[in-house]
DNA sequence: GCCGTTTTCGGCCCGACTGTTTTCAGTCG
């Protein structure tokens, strides 16, 4: 669900290529982070909730702001847009960013902001952190914590000193990489001025954003050129990068411009063409994929270098990474499969040469069953939404909006659910093309009942269960909740089995195993959420699920029109957990996939 | 800061839970 109050460092969409106006998504990040700010340095709550509001307005507005603006259309036409906010957004779109927003993060150190990541920690909070104990960093919190004097301030005890050091180390590394969505438009846009430089043959991002891992530190570039000077000059001189922090004549290091959840530093390194193969594979790594790939180039006298691969002294082709692949023996293996370290990949499987899976694609996605639209929280109808999917190509959706516990989301009690899904049946006559289930997002409850009764879920064609609240919850309780859920005849697939936000929040306390077996048992679907900030099922999950041949869906949760069918980032979880399209249940045709249901 | 007026201010999405209290503010979704 969307929520107006999340932090804007978190879940906001990629910012714009540099030179283009920012985006809906970056208007609502902004105005969001301003929100927090002025929420933190106790501004008048109302004035807060305005930010908020029309950050939710623009987020979910169907045409780009900057369009709206061109067209000679006041913003002040939008809901919650007033003659400041108007003036403010307009700034933005011309500069990146408005008066107040900087004034607001002149006044609270960027370390402040941070700590509304922590779950327990909201901007009251963190604002009595700041201003009565004068604490700054995560070091500081920390600190504070241990002499007692966190527990001294009003309204905090025990319990929330043990919550913040209970998520901290997921909160620092949060803090220190950034989701794979706000990382890699910026990759490809360091990348496209490195392949404009004279004699540039090729650049791609590689590292973590290449194995499309869910999240990354610094963003690293791999060139092959004849000039690389020139490619050193263009990746140096390119508008997102703020400072030279090193440069050799075929490598650079820099520091990025600043902005809240975007990746701080890059790297760049240019090889000749003659190695290209060679210098991907090793800036792509993972270390335990490029170790593994060595141990079978080595008994053939093989050594994987930068300047290529060298058999005596000579260089062997290495111009490309399929023919590294070949000279070792081994099937070429995709990116996404060399992220080593997360048990994905073992090198039995590299042992098995043509073993690999063929990974399943965007292209083969035929529906999409998770989605919102004005009825709970989304942005778009009915119409809007399935317009949006046929648009893509998809051949069908469902339309799962909140149940009734999610009342903030304007969740739907039963009577309106059955409302809804008559809408539903009108929609699908007037929109040939794709069809249009009636689902819901039911809710688990806290008491592991089902928030919507048996009569009213057996009318549904598509239920996807989730927890949303009580996450903390032990872990027998959790458990009780999701058995509920799976061994309920009417529930077709748990949507965001953790409830882990990436960074943010560690997700419930599951045993995996215990969970998974019964998913298999009771025929339950799994969802793969494929937004950036959840990726939940992770591909470890993801691959374990496969393997007791639970049918994985990727869905997008979608809250808007633009958002139906946008799964690339869950496709790239699918594909780190080695899926195939044959495993991934929605790129079956709906009544391939009802096939599947119980 | 926005909105909608009884046109110049007063009111502004909701409900449950948690941790702090001993009646409730803050957080969460």
């Amino acid at each position: 669900m969307t929520d107006g109050s999340a932090n804007a460092a978190d879940g906001s969409p990629p910012p714009p290529p540099a030179g283009e106006a920012p985006g809906n998504g970056t208007i609502a990040a902004r105005l969001t982070e301003l929100a927090d700010l002025l929420e933190i340095a106790d501004a008048n709550p109302f004035r807060v909730r305005a930010y908020r509001s029309a950050a939710r307005t623009f987020k979910g507005l169907a045409e780009p702001a900057a369009a709206l603006l061109a067209a000679g259309r006041p913003l002040t036409e939008l809901q919650g847009v007033g003659k400041d906010l108007a003036a403010n957004v307009a700034t933005l779109l011309e500069s990146g960013t408005f008066p107040s927003l900087e004034e607001a993060r002149d006044a609270v150190p960027p370390g402040v902001r941070t700590m509304l990541r922590l779950p327990g920690l909201g901007p009251k909070k963190v604002g009595a952190i700041y201003r009565d104990l004068g604490v700054k960093t995560l070091e500081g919190l920390e600190a504070a914590i241990a002499d007692g004097s966190l527990a001294g301030l009003p309204g905090f005890g025990k319990k929330t000193g043990e919550k913040v050091l209970a998520n901290l180390a997921l909160v620092r590394e949060g803090i220190a990489r950034s989701l794979l969505a706000r990382s890699l438009p910026i990759a490809e846009s360091l990348a496209d001025a490195v392949r404009a430089a004279p004699g540039t043959t090729a650049c791609e991002p590689v590292g973590s954003v290449r194995r499309r891992a869910e999240s990354v530190g610094d963003v690293d570039l791999s060139a092959a050129s004849t000039d690389p000077d020139a490619a050193v000059e263009a990746f140096c001189t390119h508008p997102l990068v703020a400072e030279t922090l090193s440069r050799t004549h075929r490598t650079a290091r820099v520091r990025l411009t600043v902005d809240p959840g975007r990746p701080t530093e890059a790297e760049l390194v240019v090889n000749a063409p003659e190695a290209w193969g060679a210098g991907l594979i090793l800036g792509t790594g993972s270390k335990t994929h490029v170790a593994a790939l060595r141990d079978w180039l080595s008994p053939a006298g093989l050594t994987l270098t930068d300047a290529g691969l060298i058999r005596d002294g000579v260089l062997i082709d290495s111009a490309t990474e399929a023919a590294v692949y070949a000279a070792a023996g081994v099937a070429f293996v995709p990116p996404e499969l060399r992220e080593g370290g997360n048990g994905v990949l073992r090198v039995a499987d590299l042992e098995q040469g043509g073993g690999l899976p063929t990974l399943v694609e965007l292209g083969d996605l035929r529906g999409d069953l998770h989605m919102h639209t004005t009825a709970s929280d989304g942005a778009g109808t009915i119409r809007e939404m399935a317009a949006a999917a046929k648009a893509r190509g998809l051949k069908y959706i469902a339309i799962t909006d909140h149940s009734q516990r999610v009342t903030m989301a304007n969740g739907l009690n039963a009577e309106r659910l059955r409302a809804h899904w008559r809408a539903i049946d009108a929609a699908n006559v007037l929109t040939p093309g794709v069809r249009i289930l009636k689902g819901i997002e039911c809710d688990i409850l806290e008491d592991a009942t089902l928030d919507l009764p048996d009569d009213v879920l057996a009318d549904a064609d598509w239920v996807v269960a989730v927890l949303h609240y009580g996450l903390s919850q032990p872990r027998d309780q959790i458990m009780k909740r999701l058995t509920t859920a799976l061994e309920s005849p009417h529930v077709d697939c748990i949507g965001h089995p953790s409830g882990r936000l990436i960074g943010k929040r560690p997700g419930a306390d599951i045993n995996w195993e215990a969970f998974l077996d019964r998913a298999a048992a009771t025929g339950t679907l799994l969802e793969i959420n494929a937004a950036p900030e959840r990726l939940d099922l992770s591909a470890e999950h993801a691959r374990e699920a496969a393997n007791r041949g639970i049918p994985i869906v990727i869905n997008t949760d979608a809250h808007a029109p633009g958002a139906v069918g946008a799964a690339t980032w869950g496709v790239y979880q699918a594909r780190r957990a080695g899926l195939t399209a044959e495993q991934v249940a929605n790129t079956r045709d709906w009544p391939g996939l009802k096939a599947l249901l119980k």
